[in-house]
DNA sequence: ATGAAAGCGCTAACAC
DNA sequence: GTGTTAGCGCTTTCAT
């Protein structure tokens, strides 16, 4: 590996002369910077950017904290992050903490603040806030990303989107077509994260009259398969439904499997809407009603409030949180108008 | 942030003793161990990373260049990959060229090397190999992951998966169950990285007697659109397919759905088989039958194969090559036996 | 068993 | 304009 000092040595100059030319600062004679460049190319010199981290004090990178990247949510988010992040000069890394709060606390501590700039975790039910606080308390800038309810921010700096809102455009959206006759599944255990979408839903559809939801309501996991179980278990059921609201889209997928199944034509027989518009929702046939959740800004103010976080003074008070653009529909094939 | 030095002064002793104690290294009397130890809790103290990097002469981070993480079968590729790597003490990057081979040159320069120990680049179509051996001249360690044809090794390490194999695999298990009338979908250009795949197929059903397969081919894109499209030409065509062999699941579930879009029963009217067993393969209904491509196994290959590089002496002759274990078949309910 | 000191490769004051 | 000089925080001989 070619080195800065190298680089001046052959052109005759100091580092600094090299370093200056690098990086287009200071004032350098345009003589100089010719031959400083035509050796920095001759030699393939590229700099040490952990060398330049150090000297800096700044480390390059972002970290960015996941259960499992595989999850089919997080790699969209991790995409833009990490484009967000490049935008910044920063790379990103990504921690998988496969749901084990050890581990989550592992890589706070190992990557956060001196391998890593600062830190995006994405929020989950199995987070514990504690873990962060604590990793923050030792100087760890952390933003948590996708908190679910702005009306009750988190004790960290967030981004927030406000899934109780879109559990209330679900509703909005299966009321306008008729159905009164309609099922939940939550992608979470009771008191877990999608508490509030599903909240949002019932407290809509109250409005409106509805009240029995909640007799109609499988808690469960954020898988296919879960969603397919639960469907089954509440188109089996005593009570006809001719609509059911999942509080995510990957479950939904799984309901969809249990109409065909079930020999229930969608959007006929039943109306299917799930939250948060992955890729897959568009992709698969019927393909998916859902209330989209902005991703890509999610995770754009999310680096971005990190970013601010590191270069800005100490927190006093509340912590910031930004909260995204309110969910939006998106009619697809999965839904329609209520035939009883 | 506390630093070694403050550490060594608190507990009265040098910074060398205190990097000692904590990396278990050298002698270290049992008092004075305590002693820092001591401290080090107190101050919540955490090494700085970079630091250590640097004076190591060791990055401690490996760089995973992939077209795009959201592409579905890029994060569980990322996840072990992150694992394995963890394993050994490195912390994973993950660079988004978006088939933009500038965005990749930028990327080998410069993370490979300097930020990061060595680089596993997801082979795709769009991948030159010119850009990584130019980048490998220059001293970064690079392993090519996913290369398809055993046969024929690519310039650089690599780890290859035989995809040939699979593609034969496939057109035994539709053979056995008597499908002579078949049809392929291809999911890249006709020069792309299937290609293997699809030659494998064919070879394999030519072998059996059954030669026309070219005639109802499709090439397209991996997604689960163009898939669905195709199918729709296929299966509209004069020609009547009792099975249709798709060289990546994406794009098989496309075919599902085409499908159901006409009423074929599958895997009554119509087998589906794919190749690579990505999540979703399992979890979708009717559930799809496909090659399983040791995923995992490759990923920790990647890792451990750019590890031995990085240490290793540089390379002379042949660049290495890993080939996975054999792909197998997993059949699931997207394929039975002929009807016609 | 512990300390002193020389870097790792780069940046950034400040001096000339 | 360019050079000098300190570091950044850690590891690692080499003395003691």
């Amino acid at each position: 590996m070619t080195t800065l000092a190298e680089v001046a040595r052959q052109a005759g100059v100091t580092t600094a002369t090299v370093s200056n030319v690098l990086r287009g600062r200071g004032k350098v004679g345009e003589e100089t910077r010719r031959r400083v460049l035509a050796i920095v190319e001759e030699l393939g010199y590229r700099p040490n950017l952990t060398a330049r981290a150090l000297a800096e004090g700044r480390p390059l990178t972002l970290a960015l904290v996941v259960s499992s990247i595989a999850n089919p949510f997080y790699p969209q988010f991790a995409l833009a992050a990490e484009q967000a992040a490049r935008k910044q000069g920063y790379f990103l890394i990504v921690c998988n903490t496969n749901d084990d709060p050890a581990l989550e606390r592992a890589y706070l501590d190992e990557v956060g603040g001196s391998l890593a700039h600062g830190v995006l975790v994405m929020n989950a039910d199995f987070v514990e806030q504690d873990v962060l606080l604590a990793a923050e308390k030792r100087g760890t800038s952390i933003v948590l990303c996708m908190w679910e309810r702005p009306e009750q921010p988190p004790e960290l700096p967030s981004i927030a989107v406000d899934f109780y809102r879109a559990g209330e455009i679900a509703a909005e959206h299966l009321l306008e077509l008729g159905h009164r006759h309609v099922g939940a599944i939550v992608g979470s255990e009771r008191n877990g994260n999608h508490i509030w979408r599903y909240r949002g839903f019932c407290d809509a559809m109250a409005r409106a009259g509805v009240t029995d939801v909640a007799e109609h309501t499988c808690f469960g996991h954020d898988t296919i398969e879960a969603g397919h179980d639960a469907a089954e278990r509440l188109l089996t059921g005593p009570k006809k439904l001719s609509a059911i609201f999942v509080t995510n889209d990957l479950p939904a997928l799984g309901v969809l499997q249990t109409a065909v199944d079930l020999g229930l034509k969608v959007p006929t027989d039943l109306s299917v809407i799930g939250i948060t518009d992955i890729q897959l929702a568009r992709q698969i046939r019927p393909a998916l009603s859902t209330v989209a959740v902005p991703t890509q800004e999610a995770a754009e103010m999310a680096v971005n409030l990190l970013l601010s976080l590191i270069k800005g003074t100490p927190r006093t008070g509340q912590p910031p949180m930004l909260v995204t653009s309110v969910p939006r529909l998106v009619v697809r094939s999965s839904s329609g108008p209520a035939s009883f």
